[in-house]
DNA sequence: GAAAACTTTCAGAATATTTTGAAAATTCAA
DNA sequence: TTGAATTTTCAAAATATTCTGAAAGTTTTC
């Protein structure tokens, strides 16, 4: 084959690789929002997991058409999720930022961040909430029910959620997952 | 005692139920924005999981002080997470909504909904997305081992909320936690 | 310690979501 | 049927969230 004809096969395959990294990078963001998450952060998260390597805040930006302030914001956010990491290249005075590429240790870490968001203050409000009330009328009684169940619920789901976080990722994919098969 | 003061007494206890009870109603509103779900859909929620008998439109609206289109809105979307149910009472034209008031069976249906609106989606994309790339070079590779870790992820979320959503309340308080305990 | 290189902040702008309320559609009793 | 009662819809208004960009803050270099 002439080398011109491989560099066009190439160069296609290229557009096409690129072209689905860009989906995905899209998709990404719109199945975030449906969750109920941004559609930034889940892009910039997106973008990081597909690079090699990592990136500064000007290649973010560049890459996705946003500005500095939202970049890192996002960037802020996605840190404290745990999510990716800041890294200082040696010579560089930029930061650099790198995702967490381990996809099971990343869904763990988001597992452990929502026990913490948002399955810690269910279980606090309930605690509270109960303590407001010192009668034993049935009506009473009747409100405790709901929400000494809802704690339990809650309770479930987060110790459930902290059994499935610490576990490791090969006892889970082995022994869990075939256990239940 | 007086009955005079037997009364009050009474009515204190009264005050402090409905106290804790609007508490409840506003927290699970402020919870659930803090968990990307609408604040009036909770609040109905809520107040229909409090209230020992159904309610109408009506009711909802003077209770929580929203509009007919709101209340209506959220209603139907309650009713399609499966959390709470029509009832047509006999000689009344007025509809009824009722809150599925097992709260086991109802983390059950968010459950089986999240894994359909959530988990399906990004399983599906995630399949689309590979059919694109057709080459082998190492870079897409690379995009496909991402792609399909994620898939891998999405996957095991998905049948854990299965397992743990068709089971039976019972066995899942007994069996199943005690067994991780 | 001053200037350059970079990061963070934040008020206002842009966008997205939620809510309203009145009109349209539907249901039901007579 | 009619028409009163009720539910649904939807355009516009209100509210909430996200994004921008320039100014302020910080760090590093010389």
């Amino acid at each position: 084959m002439e080398l011109i004809v491989r560099a066009i096969i190439k160069q296609t395959y290229f557009m096409e690789l690129q072209e689905a990294k860009d989906r995905f990078i899209h998709t990404w963001g719109t199945l975030a929002t449906q969750w109920g998450i941004n559609r930034t952060m889940s892009q910039i998260h997106a973008l990081l997991l597909l690079s090699p390597k990592s990136l500064n805040a000007d290649e973010i930006m560049e890459e996705l058409q946003i500005s500095r302030g939202n970049v890192n914001m996002n960037l802020r956010d996605l840190m404290s999720w745990g999510l990716i990491y800041k890294q200082l290249l040696p010579g560089e005075r930029k930061e650099y930022f790198q995702a967490e590429k381990d996809i099971w240790k990343a869904a763990r870490q988001i597992g452990r961040e929502r026990r913490r968001r948002e399955l810690s203050p269910i279980l606090e409000t309930m605690e509270e909430i109960k303590k407001g009330v010192s009668d034993n009328s049935p009506e009473s009684a009747e409100f405790l029910k709901v929400v000494d169940d809802i704690y339990a619920v809650a309770g479930f789901a987060d110790n459930t959620l902290e059994l499935v976080t610490k576990a490791e990722e090969s006892w889970l994919t082995s022994t869990f997952m075939k256990m239940f098969k």
